[in-house]
RNA sequence: GGCCCGUUGGUGAAGUGGUUCAACACACAUGCCUUUCACGCAUGCAUUCAUGGGUUCAAAUCCCGUACGGGUCACCA
C-alpha cells in the first residue's frame, strides 16, 4: 500500500490539494518591513493582564510597521469552552482601545480575507494538510490507548528515560501498511501523529527575538497532530494558521519555547519558512516574599476587567504596559512629556528577558500623572463615563452639574506643576464629595478639628469671619489679607515664621485659623486650596455651612 | 528526573571586560518651601551585582560548578 493508498484510508473524503488555500491566501501586499502579528487566545474565560499584554505589544509592532494585527479563536479544545467568551475578549480588548484589523468580532462574526479565524471552523484546511503529510510520509496514525501512552511514561520514568512518544517507543511508527489497514477496518480508533526526523543528541540553534539565541536539542517526538475528534493539536493549528494568514512575528508566552524546536521542525517539514518568535516571560507578582505567576484567579489585578472598574484610564495602563515591555520607555517618556505612545518605536531588543513583576503601586503613580496633565473637561468626561458603570449616585451628580463639576476638577489644574490628587476615577467621589451639595448634606460628619478644638473659640473665629473678613467678591491676595487680619484679631502670627520665631507671642498661627475655616466647611484638614474651594461654594453654601455648625455645636 | 531559561537595591530596571559601571523611575526617610495637603526642591537609601571557583593587568559583564526561582515533557492551549 502506497501512502497515498494510506493517506485515502485514513482520510477518505479529504482532498490533500494544498494549492488552492496557497492561492486563496496569497502573500501580503504589505509595504517592505511590516509585521503581521497576532492574538491566539483559547475562548475559555476573559482576557488576563498577560493576555493583554501580548496583545497590546503585538498591537505595538504591527502599528510601528504599518502592519497587520489580527484575532484568531484557538477553540479546538472543545472540553474548555466557555461560552460567549469570545464577545468577552473582543470586549476587552476594546476597552483597552485595542483595536483588530482582522479576525473575530464576536462569536459569529469576522472581518478579514484570511478567515475563518476561528480554528473549529478550518477543520477542512488543517485536515488536508494532515492528509498530504500521510501522503509524504511524514504523518502516521497511532492506535495507542491512553493505558498504554501511561503505561511507557512509567517505564520510561523508572528506567529513568526521557518521556515522550518517541524513538523505540513511537510503537505505531513501525507498523506495516497492511497492519495499520486491519487496524482500521477492525474499527479502532486512531489519532494522527507527525513523524519526526530529529535527533535529540543533535543540537540546533534556534533565535528569538527576546531570550536571544538559543542552543537547543532537536525535536524527536511524534507529537499528536490530529486528534479523535478530528481537530488540530495546537502545534499543527499554529504550522498551518500562521502560514496561511502570513504571520511573520509569533509573539506568545514563554510557556511554548519548549516547544519552538518542534515548531521550527514542522515548519521545515513543509518547506516554509518561519515566523519570527518572541517569546515573552510572565508577568509576576510577589506575595509573602514568593515570587509567582500572575494568577487570575487569586489576584484580582490580573483581570483586565479590574483597571476598568477602578477607573484607571486605558492610557494610563498602556503606559504602564509600555513601561514593563521596553525598559528605556519611561526615559524617553519623561524626555517627550508632550508625545504618546504612537510616537516610540517599540523594540524587542529592548525587553526584559525574565519576567517583570507587576507592580500595582507603580501603575497608580503612572495613572496620577496621566490624569494630572488631562484637562479639567477630560477628568469630567473620564469620571462620568466610569461612574456611569459604577456609581448611579455620582453619575446623576455630576450629568446634573457638568460646569460646576469641571470647575472642581479644574482646582489648581491646567497649569504648569498640577495637583496629583487622582490616582484613578474611582477616588475621585471620596476626594471631592464634600463640593457637591447632594454628597455633603446627606454625609454624617466626622470634623478632624487639630491645633484649635475648642467649640466656643471655633464659634467666635467663624462668627467673626462671616461678619468682618468674608467678602465672596475678594482677590485670592484680598481674601488673603482678610484671613491674617482674622488671624491677628484672635492672636494668632499672621505668618507661620513670625511664630516660629516667637511662639509664646502666639496661641498659634494663620495655619491654625485657615484650618478651621477649612475643616468646618469640608469636614477635612487636607484639601486643595483653600480660596478655590469657597470661589467654587460660593457665598450661600459657605454661610450655610458656617452657620449650620454653629447651631449643631 | 530530562531539557531550556533566569538571578543587579523594597520594586521596575540601565549597564555585556576598563574612560564615575552601579544610571533613571517608583516606593521609603529626613529637611526646605507652603494657609493644610498635594506639587516642587534638596539630601539619604546596593562598597556591590544569587553563590563558590577560574580566565585576565582588569569582570556585574567571559568560562565552569552550586543554590534558588520559572517553564516544559497531554488527543490543553
Amino acid at each position: 500500500m502506497t501512502n497515498k493508498e494510506l493517506a485515502d484510508l485514513l482520510l477518505p473524503n479529504v482532498d490533500s490539494d494544498l494549492s488552492k488555500y496557497e492561492e486563496k491566501y496569497p502573500e501580503r501586499n504589505l509595504k517592505e518591513g511590516a509585521i503581521v502579528t497576532r492574538f491566539a487566545p483559547s475562548p475559555t474565560g476573559f482576557v488576563h493582564m498577560g493576555s493583554l499584554f501580548q496583545s497590546f505589544i503585538s498591537r505595538k509592532v504591527a502599528n510601528d510597521t504599518e502592519g497587520i494585527f489580527f484575532l484568531r479563536v484557538e477553540d479546538t479544545d472543545q472540553k474548555r469552552l466557555v461560552e460567549n467568551s469570545v464577545k468577552g475578549i473582543v470586549l476587552d480588548l476594546k476597552n483597552f482601545n485595542i483595536e483588530i484589523d482582522e479576525g473575530m468580532l464576536s462569536e459569529e462574526e469576522e472581518k478579514g480575507a484570511y478567515g475563518p479565524y476561528m480554528q473549529s471552523l478550518r477543520k477542512d484546511i488543517y485536515q488536508s494538510y494532515v492528509k498530504y503529510l500521510i501522503e509524504q510520509g511524514k504523518a502516521y496514525p497511532c492506535f495507542c490507548t491512553a493505558e498504554e501512552i501511561e503505561d511507557t511514561r512509567l517505564l520510561q520514568e523508572k528506567k529513568k528515560q526521557r518521556i515522550g512518544y518517541y524513538g523505540r517507543f513511537a510503537k505505531c511508527r513501525k507498523l506495516t501498511p497492511d497492519q495499520i489497514k486491519e487496524k482500521v477496518e477492525k474499527g479502532e480508533p486512531y489519532i494522527i501523529r507527525f513523524k519526526s526526523y530529529g535527533d535529540f543528541e543533535r543540537r540546533i540553534k534556534v533565535n528569538d527575538l527576546i531570550k536571544g539565541n538559543l542552543e537547543v536539542p532537536e525535536n524527536d517526538l511524534d507529537i499528536v497532530i490530529l486528534k479523535s475528534d478530528g481537530l488540530p493539536t495546537y502545534h499543527f493549528a499554529h504550522l498551518v494558521d500562521d502560514h496561511l494568514m502570513r504571520t511573520t512575528h509569533v509573539i506568545r508566552g514563554d510557556e511554548w519555547l519548549s516547544s519552538l524546536p518542534l515548531h521550527i521542525q514542522l515548519f521545515e517539514s513543509m518547506g516554509y519558512k518561519p515566523p519570527k518568535y518572541a517569546h515573552i516571560s510572565p508577568i509576576m507578582k510577589e506575595e509573602n516574599g514568593v515570587k509567582r505567576k500572575l494568577s487570575k484567579r487569586k489576584d484580582p489585578e490580573a483581570a483586565v476587567s479590574y483597571y476598568h472598574e477602578k477607573g484607571i484610564p486605558v492610557e494610563a495602563v498602556k503606559l504602564y504596559l509600555m513601561t514593563l515591555a521596553n525598559t528605556n520607555f519611561e526615559q524617553w517618556y519623561d524626555c517627550n512629556k508632550d508625545k504618546s505612545l504612537e510616537d516610540f518605536t517599540f523594540d524587542f531588543k529592548k525587553m526584559s528577558s525574565s519576567g517583570g513583576l507587576f507592580d500595582v503601586e507603580k501603575l497608580f503613580n503612572i495613572s496620577r500623572n496621566y490624569i494630572s496633565r488631562l484637562k479639567a473637561s477630560e477628568v469630567y468626561e473620564g469620571t462620568v463615563n466610569w461612574a456611569k458603570d459604577y456609581d448611579s449616585e455620582f453619575y446623576e451628580i455630576l450629568k446634573s452639574h457638568k460646569d460646576y463639576a469641571t470647575s472642581v476638577f479644574n482646582i489648581e489644574r491646567e497649569q504648569k506643576k498640577p495637583r496629583k490628587d487622582y490616582g484613578c476615577y474611582s477616588e475621585i467621589k471620596e476626594q471631592t464629595w464634600y463640593m457637591f451639595k447632594e454628597l455633603f448634606d446627606k454625609e454624617e460628619k466626622d470634623y478632624a478639628f487639630q491645633t484649635i478644638s475648642d467649640k466656643e473659640e471655633i464659634k467666635n473665629i467663624l462668627t467673626a469671619y462671616m461678619e468682618k473678613y468674608y467678602n465672596e467678591n475678594d482677590t485670592k491676595e484680598e481674601w488673603f489679607d482678610h484671613m491674617k487680619d482674622l488671624a491677628h484679631e484672635f492672636g494668632y502670627a499672621k505668618e507661620v515664621k513670625e511664630y516660629k520665631e516667637n511662639p509664646d507671642n502666639y496661641k498659634g498661627h494663620i495655619g491654625d485659623i485657615s484650618l478651621v475655616l477649612r475643616i468646618v466647611l469640608t469636614t477635612k484638614s487636607m484639601t486643595p486650596d483653600l480660596y478655590d474651594i469657597m470661589h467654587i461654594l460660593g457665598k450661600d453654601t459657605i454661610l450655610e455651612r458656617y452657620q449650620n455648625w454653629i447651631k449643631e455645636n
